[in-house]
DNA sequence: ATACGCGATGAAGGCACGTTCACTTTCTTG
DNA sequence: CAAGAAAGTGAACGTGCCTTCATCGCGTAT
């Protein structure tokens, strides 16, 4: 019989051309996708960016849902492999944070694109048009930010805050540091937001550079 | 005639209740807005929820994009309206600063519900479902993760990082801290990503407490 | 050369949802 | 109290889009 049992780890011809050619599909995906949100993003666009049919691609991906996840899933992975990759390069542990920051700016110059995906990948967020939001809103946003700067440049300015970053950096960097937090807090639900406060205060006059 | 001019100061009566019943429907439209992305809200859910039909809702707004910014716009209001009195209180720009991150943590502990239309109104972003991702991508996010917060340790222990705060909090505060210097540069799109690095650097560095 | 099988195709189905509008109810006013 | 205005209603409409499936084209094997 021609009992056509591969080798498991070589996969046939067939298998990998066909793997070929779903990630060229990814790549016409990734693109779409990182252009607007899962909603917005059309499977007919999709589609003919890939030079496929319709019916092709649901060959090959069980929805539409599932195709996006393989798109996260493969951008992720590949963020994820380099970043390791730069860890193992670096020797302690003040190399190896440096070895993080670094390599999430390398990436995003290089691959712009990606970064909605990295966003969805890590915090659950999709993007919406800025076009949604009120100008009102965007005026309120924009005061409060050069109220924050002014901030900072006065604590600079007094001495009272470490010099050697651009005021404005400073003030976005405190601006976003609750952030993480109230990500964690969302995360598990169990603890109380407050007993974070603390060690909120404790970082941001970390970044401010105050003892 | 009878051209009922009104004092432009003080709104009829008619004026300020349908002002009173506008902010109800805010109510029942943030409350769903806040549930899911706008994609997914459905204009039915905010009619029923608000106790009037879709057409009423449609009387006192012209679209959903409408209605959504009129949410977001309300809720960033009342936000920035508290900080700003907090701000207005604190002396000295280390106190102000306190000030804005702790109301962060006390405005969503009491209005836990708009997060997501904080998150919307601050950086662009939409909620998605967590189950979005692949569970693979899930346990690579969990294990960079731990990855993090285990060379935190490290440098603790090693005395080269500042101790004073747990590993896993210093850790996903350095994994975030990109973020804000991401954003920025995609608002701006005239700048070179790289040449935020440097300042990047300096802030982990602050974060860690190495001089 | 012919038959067979497998992947590709895209038009049609079906659904979900935003928006409208003719009709009804409620309120106002003379 | 009646007539007219204003506001409310929700069924119907239109649109967009995911998904399916009957059909087709092409390579392979006999």
């Amino acid at each position: 019989m021609s009992d056509t049992v591969q080798d498991p780890k070589k996969p046939s011809r067939k298998e990998r051309e066909l793997q070929f050619r779903v990630g060229l599909v990814l790549d016409a995906a990734e693109e779409v996708f990182a252009e607007t949100t899962f909603a917005r993003a059309s499977v007919e666009d999709i589609a003919e960016k890939a030079e496929i049919s319709v019916g092709t691609l649901y060959n090959l991906f069980r929805s539409k849902e599932d195709l996006y996840r393989s798109v996260v899933s493969r951008a992720q992975e590949g963020f994820f492999d380099r970043v390791q990759e730069r860890l193992s390069e670096a020797r302690g542990p003040l190399e190896k944070v440096h070895a993080v920051v670094s390599y999430h700016f390398e990436h995003f110059h290089r691959y712009a694109r990606q970064f909605r995906l990295y966003v969805s990948a890590t915090n659950g967020f999709q993007w919406e048009l800025r076009s949604m939001l009120d100008s009102e809103a965007m005026a309120r946003q924009m005061q409060f930010r050069t109220r924050l700067i002014d901030i900072c440049q006065d604590g600079m300015d007094q001495g009272i805050f470490k010099r050697g970053v651009p005021a404005d950096l400073l003030a976005i960097n405190v601006a976003s540091l609750p952030h993480p937090f109230l990500l964690v807090w969302l995360e598990r639900d169990t603890i109380d937001l407050m007993t974070l406060l603390p060690h909120a205060v404790t970082m941001v006059d970390r970044l401010l550079g105050v003892d």
